[in-house]
RNA sequence: GCGCCCAUAGCUCAGCUGGAUAGAGCAACGGUUUUCUAAACCGUCGGUCUCAGGUUCGAAUCCUGAUGGGCGUACCA
């Protein structure tokens, strides 16, 4: 439709002598209401056309009928003027477009973006609040490489640390060697059950140093627990055998666990970087700062950088007994990052609890000069509450990943065996079909929220498998696949009909929008764009599907047209779907 | 205190760079299957787009202020 704008930009000169540019051009799709497909806003051109809004529209809708073969013909509605296009150049952009086999791939752009998702602690197992981030980012991966960028999916595990250190002290105090094998558990709930211990035992002993009289601070400070947790982190970091091979046990255990967790949500890395490595990274960049003037020392030795000037505050970036802060190994692991990829752009997926950390370090980054500062971005999301408020593992008040996975995917059996859909399946591919229904409504309801925007999730209330869900989307796939399988299907006996119903123009404008939808969802990291459009996609199609008859149409030319746009539709489905990392069934 | 984010139907969410009478799903009610998969389709009901100003031919969208909610403002990560 974008000829449109060039021809308006044609006929604004020709009519009223003023030359205009392509974004002075309000080209929108017509509302259903009214007819035609393409409405342009009329408004702006009354200041030169010194014309009435009806009038300049329709001056407008002559010249451009009289000048554009592809125009049918064309109404004025106030300032609208809506125009029709001829079946024939709808059927052209099907035929040249929408019904290749590759349609929707976009060229290289040549530019290398890494995606830094997941970023897990390695205490304990993931939650809902992970489950948003790994497909948030898995997702956006799939998206910008769906864009033509090429893409590096890393993962930074956080594993050392005196979170790790409370876990691994539980285990040794109360453990009695038990082992996954010996528990009967994932590696991962099981060192997560210990740092659950700890909390509970430490607890203890700040209510028994209370109650002889200690503050809460103090007590919080002087618990024997807390207190060998940091003699335990001060061995890690001296390197202490029996510690570190503690540590090395204990994180392969967890490593386990998340592996499966991570292949049942089937997202995957081609990078990880380990905090372990890169904690200690970072003080040249402090010095590389203090020479350059961007930081300042104070008297007790401590870096700092003052922002007041950009609106934010002093901000410590080594401390005074010159160890590193959060910051300082973000400021060396992104130079780390960038040393070994040299991509254009890196997007970090972490919640907004972090929006200003990210401020600062991108806004660090750029004062010290480095090229790649502006390309940086924070793909910040809204955290996952329950009815009962924030979800905190040390309390248990967490919707396990696992769990959730499981449940969801036992939904999805019971629900296909009440509708009766398994006839003709074996047990393989029976849990093949579950798994992916189960998976495609978790996935696509985290997914089709816009990524900043705060997510209730309410564990009573199941997550729905009608309407405006994943399976639904799926099951239209599944169907469209049927009726191609019905007609034995081949892409060689396509043909084309003369002209086009209501609903079948409608679903080839809108798959024709597909390209564009990619576009806009990598320039927004947003997914839900990807999602909503499917979404409409697949709507669109059941409405054709209930208006039209395919198999038995009168000409066999429609039925082959019909079978063609309905191959094209699944073809948008899958890719669109894939982008949110669901798989969609032949049958179900 | 200061900073950032959010606020649209009873509930969960869309609403593209400002454009026509603000759209879906769920829930409720009614209809559609001798015909390609009813996890579907069609219809009814449901709105002061939190509030108050402003900019504009035109505001859910932009600006200012208020209210409500969330987060941050650590020599934690």
């Amino acid at each position: 439709m974008d000829f449109i704008i060039a021809e308006t930009l044609k006929a604004v000169n020709a009519l009223y002598q003023t030359q205009l540019a392509e974004n002075d051009i309000n080209l929108q799709q017509t509302r259903k209401e009214f007819e035609g497909q393409a409405t342009i806003v009329t408004f702006p051109f009354t200041r030169f056309s010194k014309k009435s809004p009806e009038v300049t529209g329709n001056e407008l809708g002559e010249y451009l009928q009289q000048h554009v073969s592809q125009i049918a013909s064309f109404n004025v509605v106030k300032g609208f003027l809506n125009i029709s296009l001829k079946d024939e150049h709808w059927i052209d952009l099907f035929k040249q477009n929408v019904s290749q086999a590759d349609y929707g791939s976009i060229p290289s752009k040549g530019r290398k973006v890494m995606v830094e998702y997941s970023s897990p602690n390695t205490n304990k197992p993931l939650h809902l609040g992970h489950v948003r981030n790994n497909l948030l980012g898995f997702s956006v991966s799939e998206i910008l490489a769906a864009a033509g960028y090429e893409v590096i999916k890393s993962n930074l595990v956080n594993d050392r640390g005196i979170h790790i250190c409370k876990s691994m002290l539980a285990w040794q105090k109360f453990g009695n060697g038990e082992t996954p094998e010996s528990a009967g558990l994932k590696g991962d709930h099981l060192v997560g059950k210990y740092y659950v211990i700890f909390d509970k035992e430490y607890k203890k002993q700040i209510d028994e140093l209370k109650e002889k009289g200690l503050a809460e601070e103090q007590a919080k400070k002087e618990a024997p627990l807390i207190r060998e947790a940091q003699q335990m982190l001060q061995q890690w970091e001296a390197g202490d055998e029996q510690v570190r091979s503690l540590w090395s046990k204990m994180n392969s255990w967890v490593y386990a666990g998340f592996e499966s967790t991570y292949k049942k949500l089937g997202v995957s890395f081609d990078k990880f970087y380990y905090e372990s490595n890169t904690y200690l990274l970072g003080k040249d960049i402090i010095q590389e700062g203090l020479d350059k003037g961007v930081f300042f020392k104070k008297d007790d030795g401590s870096v700092w950088i003052d922002l007041t000037a950009d609106g934010l505050d002093e901000k410590l970036v080594l401390r005074a007994d010159g160890t590193s802060v959060y910051i300082t190994q973000d400021l060396g692991t992104a130079q780390l990052k960038y040393n070994d990829f040299r991509m254009d752009d890196s997007i970090y997926v972490v919640g907004n609890e972090q929006d200003y950390h990210f401020k600062v370090l991108f806004l660090i980054l750029d004062k010290l000069g480095k090229s790649w500062a502006k390309g940086l971005y924070h793909l910040s999301y809204g955290m996952v509450d329950l009815p009962s408020g924030k979800m905190k593992s040390r309390e248990g008040t967490v919707v396990d990943a696992d769990d959730l996975i499981n449940e969801m995917i036992e939904t999805a059996r019971q629900r296909t065996e009440e509708l009766g859909k398994t006839e003709g399946f074996n047990t393989d591919e029976k849990d093949a079909l579950y798994r992916m229904i189960g998976m495609g409504a978790l996935k696509y309801f985290l997914l089709k929220v816009e990524p900043k925007k705060r997510l209730l999730f309410d564990p009573n209330e199941s997550i729905d498998f009608q309407g405006h869900t994943g399976p639904f989307i799926q099951y239209t796939h599944a169907r469209i696949k049927s009726v191609l399988n019905k007609a034995s299907f081949n892409v060689d006996n396509a043909s084309f009909p003369d002209e086009l119903t209501a609903t079948e123009r409608d679903l080839i404008i809108e798959l024709g929008n597909f390209g564009k939808l990619i576009e806009a969802a990598a320039a927004d990291h947003s997914p839900a764009i990807i999602a909503n459009y499917v979404y409409d996609i697949a709507k669109l199609y059941n409405r054709f599907y209930h208006e039209e008859t395919i198999l038995k149409a009168d000409d066999e030319r429609v039925k082959n047209f019909r079978l063609l746009l309905s191959f094209s539709t699944a073809n948008v489905i899958k890719k669109g779907m894939n982008m949110l990392g669901i798989e969609v069934p032949e049958r179900m």
